[in-house]
RNA sequence: GGGGCCGUAGUUCAGUUGGUUAGAAUGCCUGACUGUCGAUCAGGAGGUCGCGAGUUCAAAUCUCGUCGGCCCCGCCA
């Protein structure tokens, strides 16, 4: 006989009492008295408390017996008020118990892995294998059910303001810049490959060129390349384009888009506008082009203060044009030797090869491996630069410009920390503008910093031919948090200045046209002044979760390998699959 | 490609200078128990010390290699 469900194991109160009522869900925990059972019934709404009572049903008490965790069960029973020194607070059905009359045992369970709840201490490889488990856990569900509502309300938004949503293709065509793509073998075509898209760019582009106006997409993009924290090999993203607008128009959108989110799913609301930055002056004040503006800790130049200075590391690195930048530490003349000694170590990986500090306890107290080569008035100079007081701890790197950048946005990051100095559930969001349109990679050649279809401000045409590397880019990131959590641009929409970028970024027309001829082609059919942003929907949900892994906000991650340890993915497969796609594998 | 941390019972960990039968907690199994909610009490089972080789009278422990997980650099237009 069938018992079908009449209710969510955690919605009843005591308003239901004396209800009879059918539960379903798993057993999250049995005491077993003998004659009284307790079993805590549970499903996705939260648990409830069973009691099987030999005097009520026997039945049903001699099979709770036998019941284990992880089983399946379905009760019919009355709801009671419990007792009041029987009462458990910390249950949101605490005041109540269901009296089994019948139960049904659904199914069993082999003894769990790890037990069902968040706090659990077991290692991320045995969480992955059995993730069908690990997702039943609470707080991977309020990950996951996060997620489902941002998404929702992102569609919800959007298509208020007339966006329509358009699929894109997964096979499609390998593009020559970027990341390395995942390829997909033709059976149909010998020796050819489609590549899962990194993104729906061009296809976005080509819809704005067809009309469609208001664009969006919430889609899965693929990028074969080393993984991270924060970066699996494929993610979903928030894809938006629009034609007839500007950079404004995004801003705005977007600011609206958050706005509505935050306050529809956390109940936050956001202060609009976004502040605005120029990539120099981000990576000026911190280091970095995604800064985390929740706390101080801001970069300074000292270069010109110890120019002339006697300490030859200084001055060497300035005479080859380097930079000596620094920051202030309030209150950081509580470090010891020892700390001093981590902070070394964790800038060495940014290439930094030393780092000079003052401990400025008072003014008659300075610790400093500087005091052999500054006077104590110059080294009060520098204190006063740098808006130091006693007590203060201040760090100076010297280096070429990027290695002090990137080595003291880290110091800058791991200090805040280790201070305490980040506001906890606080979030604050940031535009940042006027990125340069490209930028020299590591062979000396120009890369695009965004990606080749970023339309050039109008005003730089000029400089597109005699010096490309000072022209500024229509493209923004937002950045939250110290986390990009998405980016954009105005894009070309006249091909002349598209092959123009092409040609820049060293490419034969001939090339441009074998590659990008399609999109060349759609842009001298009429296309519109269009742009768009795309936005990481798993790092955003990761930082509203307050997860330090986007794998905690993806139900089948992969592991830092690109391996799913539940599938088992990527495997070998059969010679005759491999001979259909005309394949052989090299041993 | 490189650096760091880790791998011992189902799980999380301890394991001293290389030395007896590799321990603890929790989970699991059996039994007792009518108000528990981290139930309690009594008893019990459970190990390829990731894998391979080497050094040694003797290896969880030392060496080399290898596999796997995590963090990071490179990479990620």
């Amino acid at each position: 006989m069938r018992l079908k469900r009449t209710s969510m194991c955690s919605l009843l109160r005591g308003k239901d009492k004396d209800k009879d009522v059918v539960l379903a869900g798993w057993v999250k925990k049995r005491r077993d008295h003998g004659g009284l059972i307790f079993i805590d019934l549970g499903d996705k709404s939260g648990i409830i408390q069973l009691v099987f009572n030999p005097i009520i049903d026997k039945d049903s008490h001699t099979q709770a017996h036998s019941i284990r965790e992880g089983w399946v069960i379905a009760v019919k029973g009355k709801v009671k008020m419990r007792a009041e020194d029987s009462i458990n607070p910390k249950l949101k059905t605490g005041k109540i118990e269901i009296i089994v009359k019948e139960l049904k045992i659904l199914n069993t369970s082999q003894p769990l892995p790890f037990p069902i709840e968040d706090k659990i201490e077991t290692n991320e490889e045995v969480r992955l294998r059995y993730r069908y488990l690990d997702l039943r856990r609470p707080i991977m569900q309020r990950n996951i059910y996060l997620k489902y509502r941002i998404n929702k309300q992102v569609r919800d938004f959007l298509h208020k303001r007339g966006f329509t949503e358009i699929e894109t293709p997964f096979l499609t065509q390998s593009t020559p810049e970027g990341a390395r793509d995942y390829l997909v073998p033709s059976r149909l075509s010998p020796g050819e490959f489609y590549a899962l898209p990194q993104s729906p760019q061009l296809f976005k582009q080509l819809l704005m060129v067809a009309g469609f106006d208001k664009y969006f997409q919430i889609v899965r993009c693929f990028r074969d390349e080393d993984l991270r924290a924060d970066r699996q090999p494929e993610h979903t993203q928030i894809d938006i384009e629009l034609s007839f607008i500007e950079e404004e128009d995004i801003y705005d959108l977007i600011e609206k888009m958050f706005s509505f989110v935050f306050n529809e799913v956390l109940g936050i609301s956001l202060e609009t506008p976004f502040p605005r930055f120029s990539y120099e002056e981000v990576v000026s004040r911190y280091g970095t082009d995604k800064p985390d503006i929740r706390f101080g800790l801001e970069l300074k130049n000292i270069s010109s203060l110890v120019s002339s200075c006697k300490f030859e590391v200084f001055r060497k690195v300035l005479e080859k044009g380097g930079k000596v930048k620094g920051l202030r530490v309030p209150r950081g003349s509580s470090l010891s030797r020892n700390d001093i000694e981590k902070l070394i170590r964790e800038i060495t990986f940014y290439g930094a090869k030393g780092l000079s500090w003052i401990i400025f306890a008072s003014k008659e107290k300075i610790r400093s491996p500087l005091v052999k080569f500054f006077s104590k008035s110059e080294l009060l100079k520098i204190v006063e630069y740098m808006e130091g007081e006693e007590g203060d701890a201040f760090f100076f790197i010297a280096d070429e410009k990027t290695v002090v950048n990137e080595a003291l946005s880290h110091l800058r990051l791991y200090l805040a920390k280790k201070f305490h100095l980040i506001p906890e559930k606080t979030h604050r969001l940031l535009w940042v503008i006027n990125f340069p349109l490209f930028e020299y990679d590591k062979e000396g050649k120009l890369a695009p910093c965004h990606h080749p279809f970023t339309s050039p401000r109008e005003e730089d045409l000029p400089l597109l031919e005699e010096s490309p590397e000072k022209v500024k880019a229509r493209s923004y990131d937002i950045v939250m948090d110290g986390e990009e959590v998405g980016g954009g641009s105005i894009r070309i929409h006249r091909r002349g200045i598209q092959e123009r970028v092409l040609e820049i970024l060293g490419m034969t027309s001939l090339q441009a046209r074998e590659k990008f001829g399609f999109l060349l082609e759609a842009l001298s059919f009429g296309a519109p002044p269009h742009g768009g942003i795309a936005i990481g929907l798993d790092r955003l949900t990761m930082i509203l979760a307050g997860e330090k892994s986007i794998r905690e906000v993806i139900p089948f991650p992969k592991t830092q390998k690109a391996v799913c340890l539940l599938t088992q993915a990527p495997c070998p497969v059969n010679e005759e699959q491999l001979k259909e796609l005309h394949l052989k594998v090299e041993e």
